[in-house]
DNA sequence: TTGAGTATAATTGTATACAATAATACAGAA
DNA sequence: TTCTGTATTATTGTATACAATTATACTCAA
């Protein structure tokens, strides 16, 4: 099924650090070295270099003359992809369902199974896994690389925030019933359907977010 | 003023591969290696692989086993980055009406002149850069790096396919006639004017960019 | 002729070595 | 003490060397 195609040392370096920084384990503000990564991780610079290449690209680190400054988002930023998300993302989700393929259908259906399955287990790494899946396969059964590029960021930021979004339990059987919605409305090829479940996903998601920052 | 950062070469490599591929001169489908871009250019693999790192971050090359497959921008392409355009980019210049800086000010008002100035030597080249200066000053104005992060790709994108933006005089004319109009409207503070004046002038690229393609 | 299997070579992925640069510490004078 | 200039060192930028992988070509048998 979804085969994994070679999993070079820089795509596990670069999860990793953006990891530790959207999670807070690296803090705003920090500085570090190439090196110390280097050490820290056990690989070259060559691979770290390559990662925080990709990190600097989305704005999560700033490189400096001497050292990189960890960025990270703010809850400011959460407060921009929401409001970016909710203006396209169910543009995304309409033109999944006028586009879909049978072989996307089946990859999304399964997913949701499992998101169901992972849900009752409340094992949340592989629920947000979940997530991260359903979203990326409808971004791309739109058949946009632009909507797709444009979205993938900004889910995989809003995701994993300090691990708010799919962490206690209420939300995370709202959100697979939401998903639920969407992909009932894509199966039926309901473009306007599918748009509409989609922003109110987004919505739902953005003020459990945000709300249980003030918590 | 514009302080020039120390450009690498990766950046350098990087801006000319893109421009390469914006353009046509590297053909959509094309297969090329790292070795033969690393004479061609004169450069080691490593800051071409770097760039190449960022590229295929913006889907314009796809990274096989062996070579690397061109995909530039398709016609449906800039379709898409318009209507994401046409959707967040009015926000954009609303936020940098109300939050834009004195300093940021001046700078805008500098690159119109500028604009002006290159429109009536008709430097084709240096309109772009400055078309391209007004754009992103204004994204960053607004105070929110994701907007900024979304926009820039995309502007950067529509603007180099095929050169096709700002060639023509007319255009170019138009195009100035409304940079200045957003530019009054963030002067004055007005943020529903500045949106409405984006959202006016992105229409009109989306415009005179897909029109021309027919022609 | 065609197909399978294997050897070869080309290409990428990673590590290391070297060069350039800029921040820091320190010394010395005012 | 405080400021300035210089030396040192830490860090990044680039090149090269090496390892691993995979596509391609070739050989040999059916």
């Amino acid at each position: 099924m979804f085969e994994h195609k070679q999993v070079s040392l820089a795509d596990q370096v670069f999860e990793r650090i953006e990891e530790d920084i959207l999670s807070g384990k690296l803090a705003r503000g920090e500085v570090i070295t190439e090196m110390w990564l280097s050490q820290t991780l056990g690989v070259s610079r060559t691979p770290v270099r390559e990662a925080l290449s990709r990190l600097s690209n989305e704005h999560l680190i700033e490189e400096r003359a001497k050292g990189i400054v960890v960025l990270g988002i703010t809850n400011d930023d959460i407060e921009d992809i929401f409001s970016v998300r909710l203006k396209i993302e169910g543009d995304a989700a309409k033109r999944a369902a006028e586009k879909i393929g049978e072989e996307e259908l089946k990859e999304l259906s399964e997913t949701i199974e499992l998101q169901e399955f992972y849900t009752e287990k409340k094992d949340a790494e592989r629920i947000r896994a979940m997530d991260s899946r359903f979203h990326q396969l409808m971004y791309k059964a739109g058949g946009s690389a632009i909507y797709y590029d444009t979205l993938v960021p900004l889910h995989r930021k809003a995701q994993r925030y300090r691990k708010m979004s799919v962490e206690n339990k209420a939300r995370a059987g709202d959100s697979l019933i939401e998903h639920r919605k969407i992909y009932e409305a894509i199966i039926a090829r309901d473009g306007d359907a599918a748009k509409k479940a989609a922003e109110e996903h987004v919505k739902n998601a953005a003020y459990h977010i945000l709300m249980g920052e003030n918590k």
